[in-house]
DNA sequence: TCCCGACGGCTTGTATGTAAGTATGCAGGG
DNA sequence: CCCTGCATACTTACATACAAGCCGTCGGGA
C-alpha cells in the first residue's frame, strides 16, 4: 500500500489531503472493500496526528465509503449492488436532466468546443489510454451540466461516480471500449445539434448505462468484495 | 436564540446532536445568513469540547450551509439564488426521475396508501398546522420515492431540502397555502393510479415549483440574507 | 492630521491525552 | 470436550493543549 506519497507538503489541509488520498485508494480498491482502517495506523503511516484522519474518515462516511461502529473499528464500505444501483440512478437522473436543458440551450460555439474535445478523446482511444480517457470523460459529462447552467449537476454526479468507478475498475478492460465511448459521446453530441431534448437523453442514458452492464459478472468474480444482499 | 435546549442527554453522538441543531438553526434562520459562529462560543454553549463542534461543522460544510475560513471565522452560509436553484433541480430531476418508476410499479394497495396520508394531510391542512403538515409532505415524498425502489431519492433530496426552506420559512405563509399542496398530492396520485408516468411526472414538477414562486420576493424582503449575484 | 508598523486578541488547524466500550483469548468449572 | 467469566488489548468519542495566521487597534513618527 502506498497511499503515503500522495502526501504532499502544498496541497491544502492536511485533512483534506487526507480524504483525498483516502477516497482514491478505496476507489481504486487499493483499500479492498470490508478492510478495516486504523485510526492510529494511518495516523502514523501518512505522518499527522489522529484528528485529520478524523475529520476525513467523516467525510467519507457520509459519502458511504467507510462505515464507523463506534468503539469497533473502521471499515471500508463493502460493495453493494444497491448502493452501486443507487449512485447510477442520482447520476442518470441529473445528467439527462441537465442534457435536456443542454439540448435547448446550446449553441454552435458549444458544438464545436464539445466536438474538439471528443477527437482528444478518439486520439487517446487509439493510443489506448484509458487513465487520460478517463479525465477527457469526466470533462465531457461536466460539459454537458455545464451548458445546462447546473455545474451542481456534475458535481453530486461526481461524488456518487465514485461508487460507480470502484466497480468498474474492477472490471477487467474490454477491447474497443473507448472507441465505444468515444462514440456514444458522439451521438449525444448529434442530438444536442439537432436541438432535440428526448433523442440527448435516450442518448446518455443508454452511454451512462454501459458502465453498470459488467455488474453481475464482476460479483461473481470478486464475490468478497459485495456485502450478502439483504431485500 | 436557544439552540442549547435541543440537546438530549441519550440522541446519539455529541457530535451528531450538535449537527442536528445546528443544521435546524440555521434552516430556520434562526442563525442568520451571514452569521458568524464561534466555534469557542458553541462549544461553551453546548458543554462539550470543540471536536464535535469541528465534526458537526465539517458535515454542514460539505452541505454548503456554512463556510470555514482557516484563521478568520466560520459563517452561515448567505443565501445565493442560485445554490437556491441548484437544490430545486436536484430534488426535481431525482423526485421526477422516482414518480416516473413508481407510475409503472405502484399497485393498487400503494394508492390507498398515499391517499390515507393525503387524507391526513388534509385534516391537519384545515386545523391550518404547518408544522405538522410539513411533517406529512417529506412522508408523501418519501412514499413516492420508496414506490420506485430508490430510496435514495429521498435521501438526496431531504439534504438539499434544507435550501429550500431556508427560503420558505422566510416568506409569511400564504392563505389557502396548505389546500394547494394537497390538491397538488392528489393530483399526483391520480396519474399515479392511471399509470401514466408523463402526467405523474409534471403533476410532481409543478408541485415542487411552488415553492420558488416567491423567491424574488422574498430576495427584496430581506437583502442582507442574500450573496450578491456574482455572474 | 495622516500614515505606517508592531502588538495583542481572536480565529481555525493540528497534536495529544483521557474515557468508555467491544472483541478476543485464556483459564477454570461442568 | 464445551461452555462461561474475566483480563487485556484494541477501537472510537471526546477533551484539552499547542501552533499558525489574520485583523483591528494603538502608538509613534512625519
Amino acid at each position: 500500500m502506498r497511499i503515503d506519497r500522495l502526501r504532499q507538503p502544498t496541497a491544502g489541509s492536511a485533512s483534506r489531503q487526507v480524504y483525498r488520498a483516502l477516497r482514491e485508494a478505496i476507489v481504486s480498491c487499493e483499500l479492498a472493500p470490508g478492510q478495516r482502517i486504523s485510526e492510529n495506523e494511518l495516523a502514523e503511516r501518512l505522518a499527522v496526528s489522529r484528528t485529520p484522519i478524523r475529520e476525513a474518515l467523516i467525510r467519507l462516511r457520509d459519502e458511504r465509503f467507510v462505515q464507523i461502529v463506534p468503539q469497533l473499528g473502521t471499515f471500508v464500505t463493502p460493495i453493494s449492488v444497491a448502493a452501486v444501483e443507487d449512485a447510477q440512478f442520482i447520476r442518470e437522473s441529473l445528467e439527462c436532466a441537465a442534457v435536456r436543458i443542454a439540448a435547448v440551450e446550446a449553441d454552435d460555439a458549444d458544438y464545436a468546443a464539445l466536438d474538439g474535445l471528443i477527437r482528444r478523446q478518439a486520439e487517446v482511444s487509439e493510443r489506448g489510454d484509458h487513465g487520460r480517457f478517463a479525465v477527457l470523460d469526466d470533462e465531457f459529462h461536466a460539459a454537458i451540466c455545464q451548458l445546462a447552467g447546473r455545474p451542481v449537476a456534475w458535481e453530486v454526479a461526481e461524488r456518487v461516480k465514485g461508487h460507480l468507478n470502484r466497480v468498474r475498475r474492477l472490471s477487467l478492460p474490454q477491447p474497443r471500449y473507448l472507441e465505444e465511448m468515444v462514440a456514444e459521446h458522439r451521438q449525444v453530441l448529434e442530438a444536442l445539434k439537432e436541438g432535440d431534448p428526448a433523442a440527448a437523453e435516450t442518448a446518455l442514458r443508454h452511454h451512462l448505462r454501459m458502465v453498470l452492464s459488467a455488474l453481475p459478472a464482476i460479483r461473481a468474480q470478486h464475490p468478497d468484495y459485495f456485502e450478502e444482499e439483504r431485500r
